[in-house]
DNA sequence: CCCCTTCTGTAATATCTGATCCGGCACAGC
DNA sequence: GCTGTGCCGGATCAGATATTACAGAAGGGG
C-alpha cells in the first residue's frame, strides 16, 4: 500500500484520493484540498490560477498538490474530473458513494448527520396545518411588536432570529439579561404584542412561568418546542413542535433552527419590497456607521 | 424579462438557445450545434480546438457558432455551462429535466426543509478526512483555552457552542462586544490558545483581519465557514466548510449548527467521566445559586 | 540559538488557447 | 461562363496557461 505504483486507481473518485492523501499533505496543499473538496468537482475544472486564488495559495502549490495525489499533469487531473462529471450527469440517480470503503465502518458523526436531517424532514412533515402560515403572518405584521426569548441553550437561536427579523421589520426585541428584566418588559406588553418563546426538553420553569404571565396579559404567544411540548405550550396561541433527538448526550436544535429560518424566509417573501428597501437603508447606515473600520 | 432573445436569456438553458438558433445556422455551425447537443454539456467545456475536432469543423466555426447563439466570448459560454453543471450536480434528483411543473405545486417550505437536510448530509459527506477529529481533539483538551466568535448572524451559533463547551470543560470564552474588545483579548493569547471562528458569505472583514492577527500570534485557529471559504480560512489551521444555500433570500446556518452539535457530541464522548462529574457539579451550583428564583 | 530540512511563493519560460484575418471555395444568379 | 456573395478553414497573433527553476521563509531538532 505504500508504493502506489498505479498513478491513479481506476476505480475511486478523485475526491477519495484527496481524502486518503489528506494526512500526508503539507499546509498549503491541504488548503488546496480543502478548497477542492468544498467546491467539488467544479473548482478543479477551472484554471490553475483561479483554483490557486480561491484556495488562497500559489499556482505551484496547486500543481504540487495535483502531483501528490497521483496525477502526471493538470490536464490529466481535469480529464479525470470531466469523466466523473459526465458519469454523474448521465445517471442522475446513481449514488456517488456506492463503492466507497468508508461506508463499511460508518463514523458516528454520519449517524448524527442522518438523524439531524431526518429531524428536519420529520419536523416539517408533522407541522400542524396552517400553524406555520399563521405564525408567519404574525411575524410579518410590523404593527405588532415581537419579543423573543429562549432557554439556557436555545436563547442563542432567539438571538439568531432576532438579528434577522430586525432587518425585515421594526419593533423586534430580544429579552436578555436577568429574569427581573424580562418581567419589567412584560409590564409594557398587551394584546398587540407577540411573544416568541423557545423551550425544549428539561424545560425551564422560569420560561414556563413567563409564558403564563404573558398569556394573562393577553400577549399573543408562540412557543417553539420539542415534540413532547413544553408546559409553556399551554399558554400559547400557536405551537411549533420540532424533533430534537439525536445519537448524542445532548438534544439537537437543528430542526428548531430550520424552522426559524423557514419562518424568516416566509416573512421576507411576504414583506417583499418593504423589507428590501429597509434592508438597503440598514446597509447604508451600517456602512456610514463604521467608516474607520478599515 | 420576456423577450431578450439574443444577449443570452438568463433563464433558459444553453441547449435551448442552441435549439432556437438552429434554423438560422450555417452548415458547419449546425454541425457544431449537433455535436454540442449530442455531447451536452461537456463538449462545451473542452477547448475550442477539441470541440472543433469532434464536430468536424474548424475552430473559427465554433467561435462563430458561439457568437451566433448570443455569447460575447467562448469564456462566457463556458462560464454559463459551468453554472448549469453545478446546478445539476447539486440537486441530482430535484430537476432531472422536468423543468418547472414539479416545483410549482410543492410548498416552498418543503423545498426549504429538503435543501436544509441535503445541506447537512452534503456537509458531513464532504468533511475533509481527519479534520473533524483534529478539531474535536483541540476542543477536548482543557489545557488549551478556547475562544469563540462569529459574524453578524453566526455569532449566535458561537454563543450556542460556548454554552455547551463551558459545561464540558474550563477555559472557554466567547468574544463579545466591540471590536476593540476582541483585540484586547488577543493580547493574552499565544500558541496554546485555540480560536474558533465562524464566518460565512458576505464575509466580515473585521473577522478576517482578526483571524489574520491571531495567526500572527501563533494562535491555533479553526474556521467554520461556507463551501466557498471565508478569506479567514487562509489564516486557519483547520477549516470546516458547510453548505449554506437554500431557496430563500438568506443563507442557512443549519448545517453549521449540525456540525457544531456533532463536535460537541464528540467532545462529550471523549471527555466521558470527567465532563460528567463536571456537569453534575455545575447542576448543583446552579440549583444553589438561585434559591429565591422560585 | 543555529543549522538543516522542508516547504512555498516569485519569476521566468515554453506551450497552448482563443480570437482574428484573409485567401480560397462553392454556389446561385445573370 | 462569369461574377458576386456568403461561408469556411489555414495561418497568425496576442494573451493566457501550465510548468519549471530557484531563492527565500518557515519550522523542527540538536
Amino acid at each position: 500500500m505504500s508504493k502506489r505504483k498505479h498513478p491513479v486507481g481506476r476505480g475511486g473518485l478523485v475526491v477519495d484520493l484527496v481524502r486518503d492523501a489528506m494526512p500526508s499533505l503539507t499546509t498549503s496543499e491541504k488548503r488546496a484540498a480543502q478548497a477542492l473538496v468544498a467546491d467539488y468537482p467544479l473548482l478543479g475544472l477551472e484554471t490553475v490560477a483561479r483554483f490557486a486564488d480561491r484556495a488562497g495559495v500559489s499556482a505551484p502549490s496547486i500543481l504540487r498538490f495535483i502531483g501528490r495525489i497521483g496525477f502526471a499533469s493538470y490536464a490529466d487531473f481535469q480529464r479525470r474530473l470531466m469523466a466523473e462529471v459526465e458519469a454523474r450527469l448521465l445517471s442522475p440517480l446513481a449514488k456517488a458513494d456506492a463503492g466507497s470503503p468508508s461506508t463499511r465502518k460508518r463514523a458516528p458523526r454520519t449517524a448524527f448527520a442522518e438523524a439531524a436531517a431526518d429531524n428536519i424532514a420529520e419536523t416539517f412533515r408533522r407541522l400542524p396545518n396552517g400553524e406555520f402560515e399563521a405564525v408567519a403572518t404574525l411575524l410579518a405584521d410590523p404593527r405588532r411588536p415581537v419579543h423573543l426569548i429562549g432557554g439556557r441553550f436555545t436563547d442563542a437561536l432567539a438571538r439568531y432570529m432576532t438579528a434577522h427579523l430586525r432587518i425585515l421589520r421594526p419593533n423586534v426585541s430580544h429579552l436578555e439579561g436577568q429574569r427581573d428584566n424580562w418581567h419589567d418588559q412584560l409590564l409594557d406588553m398587551g394584546n398587540r404584542d407577540v411573544l416568541f418563546l423557545i423551550d425544549i426538553r428539561r424545560y425551564q420553569d422560569d420560561l414556563v412561568a413567563f409564558a403564563a404571565e404573558a398569556a394573562r396579559l393577553k400577549v399573543t404567544t408562540i412557543v417553539l418546542t420539542d415534540q413532547w411540548l413544553s408546559p409553556a405550550a399551554r399558554s400559547a396561541r400557536h405551537v411549533l413542535p420540532a424533533r430534537i433527538a439525536v445519537p448524542s448526550a445532548w438534544d439537537s436544535s437543528v430542526a428548531l433552527l430550520a424552522l426559524i429560518e423557514a419562518l424568516v424566509a416566509e416573512v421576507t417573501a411576504r414583506r417583499g419590497a418593504e423589507s428590501r428597501s429597509r434592508m438597503a437603508a440598514i446597509e447604508t447606515i451600517r456602512r456610514q456607521g463604521q467608516p474607520q473600520s478599515r
